[in-house]
DNA sequence: CCACGCGACTGGACAGTGTCAACTCGGCCC
DNA sequence: GGGCCGAGTTGACACTGTCCAGTCGCGTGG
């Protein structure tokens, strides 16, 4: 075992920990001993029990990020959806894929990301969504608007990302393809995924 | 002190931490401390500790199933939203004003509610929203398409009101007269605030 | 009147947890 | 070789949730 890969091997365990049982119930002695050393050795790596979980949600965003990005690039596709649904259920299905890491990065009791660092990819993600909806409303969107609607896909995607993983909704919608299905149907009713309505106020 | 104010006590003392510091650092004897009595006075009123975030997830629903029902019935009133927004706001407002019962509404780890108990207010909740749908866009409609803009409705909602508790929007809409105006703002740019727009897929 | 049961509560004990502190050990650079 | 530092160890402490055996007051049936 190399060096720092006991970090790896903690961290994965976390994530695996977190997407079935939740964040609460993990535990650094626990996780310290299925890896097979003392409980002391993981704060070699972390230096609090919220340093794992701000690791997890800094990985969490980092990866929410590519998501994002790579679900506007692959729009040359034939069958593709349009931009708005792809990056809607480009967020949804990385969430439910991730759950482990979902579920942390929203909670700032347990990953504190502070605003003042510029680079965290959870800044950088929201402002890849305002870039996509000021192209998308075009020149003449006042600032509110842009600002509101993408407040509005944030909203409609995270809420049903956490809605489907926490929620009462998951026993709802059956396998994946049935999910991929229902996903894009709510993302058509919200009335986010087109332009036929008027955006001003 | 009459009987079973010792659990009304605590319930609200359990409130009052959970919205200022979040559900985790909750602790069953510090609640007891703080009341004035035994470590072990609680459980006399709630089986677990998790007996504690059941009670306050069950009267969070009662809560809001009051709040979204009241929304629709003031529809009379001269200067009211029209009703999908003033359901929509309802829920937002609800999570702001009371978010020590929201925090631990939708955390299945700290209270879990079972969908085979009928009259759950959370049940009763969404049953409303999807009548109200249902009535919205009138007889015509696909028990899917329902279905969808239900959820549709609901994750908006959700999400912008987990966004602004615990993401990282809130400090950016100031007082309660410009949040009002936000959450508006945010429910008209979404096709969900009235029938502008076709609805069948 | 009195024993009885029972609900509300107390105190002690136990395992488990996060974290501080001191210690050991191997490799690396000057 | 001497010093340093990262990685890991053991030990201790306060705190937590929970099990267990009690104590106290009070209403009720004999």
């Amino acid at each position: 075992m190399t060096a720092s890969d006991l970090r790896r091997t903690i961290l994965d365990s976390a994530v695996a920990h977190v997407a079935e049982h939740g964040p609460d119930s993990l535990s650094f002695r626990r996780l310290a001993q299925a890896a097979g050393v003392s409980h002391q050795a993981p704060y070699h790596h972390f230096s609090d029990r919220r340093g794992i979980f701000a690791a997890i949600g800094a990985e969490g965003f980092a990866m929410l990020l590519d998501a994002m990005r790579g679900a506007l690039d692959a729009d040359a596709d034939a069958d593709a959806d349009d931009p708005a649904t792809a990056l809607l259920a480009s967020y949804v299905e990385f969430a439910l894929e991730h759950r482990g890491h979902f579920r942390v990065m929203f909670r700032p009791d347990l990953c504190s990301y502070d605003e003042s660092d510029p680079p965290h990819s959870g800044g950088q993600a929201f402002d890849t969504l305002v870039d996509f909806v000021r192209s998308d409303l075009g020149p003449g969107a006042s600032i509110d608007d842009v600002r509101a609607r993408a407040t509005a896909m944030w909203s409609l995607a995270h809420g049903l990302a956490t809605l489907l993983i926490d929620g009462p909704l998951e026993h709802r919608i059956g396998p994946v393809a049935e999910r991929r299905r229902f996903i894009r149907a709510v993302a058509h009713q919200s009335g986010l995924t087109d332009l036929g309505r008027p955006v001003t106020a």
